[in-house]
Parts: structure tokens; sequence; C-alpha cells
DNA sequence: CTGGGGAAGGGGCCC
DNA sequence: CGGGCCCCTTCCCCA
């Protein structure tokens, strides 16, 4: 997956920000509004790159309303989302779904809300409780049994096969906190107030904001070279090193960079020791 | 061509 | 559960 996948790139050949501009503008660490929806919808994967399994349009939550082994369902009925109680014009996702999640997301940085939308079910499904309540509500059949055995089962069932996938790319996760910090990844809540590329998440932005500001915290202990981010300083760091981190396992050379060692192997490996 | 720097993405972990 | 941070990884560009 290109690394450009989740980021809108200006089209400015120039690359290199001009931080002599930007030295005395720091730019605050403030969230603008999101891209536009065409801009996120266009930054969705076709589905032909994503996991060959996940065929199906699923709304996200539908494997948590709906367990896959649900015995009171049967599989002609529709997704259990509320909003299949209103007339089903399309499956193709509305853009009231499509920016639920980041909606929710974006009340939690200091991004200014947009108008509130009405919530849509999806998300107030985030807890157990309401989790537990909107299945009830779309098991009828659970309302026949007793309600110790109904929670009861419903707790076990969402425990035991919890699987949230991602209504964009239909990515499985198991986690709740996992889905959502992925779909931020397609949602891009995180605007850079300078030159408007957004980002998943604020360290991600804070890390893109240095490009602007020049700001290196991160200083080399051998040399006077200092780094935006550690994990350049950690790359750096190797290359004073005479031993390196990824060593060839037919020549044992070895390399700063895994990249370097994956060059290495694909140009082919000669075989004797360098 | 190779090595290194810059920038960015994502999962995991901790608080 | 969410935010922040850490770490690893990848890609692009350039010397």
């Amino acid at each position: 997956m290109p690394r450009s996948f989740l980021v809108r790139k200006p089209t400015d050949p120039n690359r290199k920000p001009n931080y002599s501009e930007l030295q005395d503008s720091s730019p605050e660490l403030t969230f603008q509004q999101p891209y536009d929806q065409a801009h996120l919808l266009a930054a969705i994967p076709p589905p032909e790159v994503l996991n060959p399994t996940a065929s199906l349009p699923t709304l996200i939550w539908d494997s948590v309303l709906v367990p896959l082994t649900q015995p009171l369902r049967p599989a002609s009925l529709q997704p259990l989302h509320p909003a299949s109680l209103q007339p089903q014009e399309s499956p193709s996702p509305k853009a009231a779904e499509l920016t639920s999640l980041s909606d929710e997301d974006s009340g939690k940085g200091s991004q200014p809300p947009s108008p509130p939308s009405p919530a849509p079910s999806s998300f107030s499904s985030a807890s157990t409780s309401s989790l537990e309540a909107e299945a009830c509500a779309a098991f009828p059949g659970l309302g026949q049994l007793p309600k110790q055995l109904a929670g009861l089962s419903m707790a076990k069932d969402l425990q035991c096969r919890k699987a949230f996938n991602c209504k964009y790319c239909n990515k499985e996760y198991l986690s709740l906190g996992a889905l959502k910090m992925h779909i931020r990844s397609h949602t891009l809540p995180c605007v850079c107030a300078t030159c408007g590329k957004a980002f998943s998440r604020p360290w991600l932005l804070q890390g893109h904001v240095r490009t602007h500001t020049g700001e290196k915290p991160f200083s080399c202990s051998h040399c006077s070279r200092a780094f935006a981010d550690r994990s350049n300083l950690r790359a750096h760091l190797q290359t004073h090193s005479d031993v390196k981190k990824y060593r060839c396992k037919t020549c044992s050379r070895t390399f700063s960079r895994m990249s370097l060692l994956h060059k290495h192997q694909e140009s082919g490996c000669s075989g004797g020791p360098h």
C-alpha cells in the first residue's frame, strides 16, 4: 500500500517547505475541518486491493449486531441497522453514515465540531448496554426469552465473537477501539492549519508540523545531526554502527535499514561476504 | 546503484 | 475506552 494512500498530497512540486517563511509563525495544532467527502471517498482503496474475502458490502456494525450464528435471524433479513427501517434506496453508504464515526472522532480532538448531525445509531452502539439495546430491538425474538437468559446469551455472544468491520474497506478488527483508530485513517480528521494536509492522528500531524517549523528535537549523540522524528534518528544511529541491524542471511552483510536489505536481496545477493 | 535522510502510516502498549 | 506515545516499517528523494 502506498504510503500516500491516506494523505492527500499537495501537487506542489516544491516538496520542501520554506522554513524561513514559517519560522515566525508557529502553526497551532488546531484541527480544522476535515477534507470534504469527495476527497475522503477518493482515498478509499478499490475493493480489489482489499481482502478478497471482504467482498460483501457490509455495514460496519453488522457483525456486532448480527452474530454469525444468530439463529433467530433468517438469512433473508436485511442488516439490522435502524436505517433499514427506512426505505432502501441504494446499497451504497449514505453520506451521513460515511461521516458518522469521523463526527464522533472529531469530538475527541480540538477540532471544532461540525454541525451535529442526528447521531447515526451505529455509534450509539459503542457501549455494551446500547449494543444490547439495539440487538434486542433488532431481534424481537429475544424478547420472548427470559431476559436474564437473553442477556447472558447476548453478552456471551458479543464476548466470544466480536468482529468489527470497517465500512470503508471491510477490514476486520477484534476491538471497537482498534476499528475506530483504523477508521481515522479513512476520515483523516487532523488537518494541518498551514498546508491543509490531513492525517489520521494528532501526533502524526504534530510530526508533520515539524516539517513546517523545522523543529528537530531528536539529536544524535554521535554527530551534530538532529531529526524531527525519533525513528529517523534511530535509523541514523545505525549509520554510526559498524555492525548494522539488518543482516543478509546469505552473505552476512549488514544494513542500516530493512529496505536496504530488501534492495540488496532483490538485486541478487552474490552470496559471498562483503 | 547504493546508502542515507525525510516524511508518513499503522499496530501495540500504557496511563 | 480514548489519547498519547513508542516502535517498526515503507516509500520517496537525493547525494
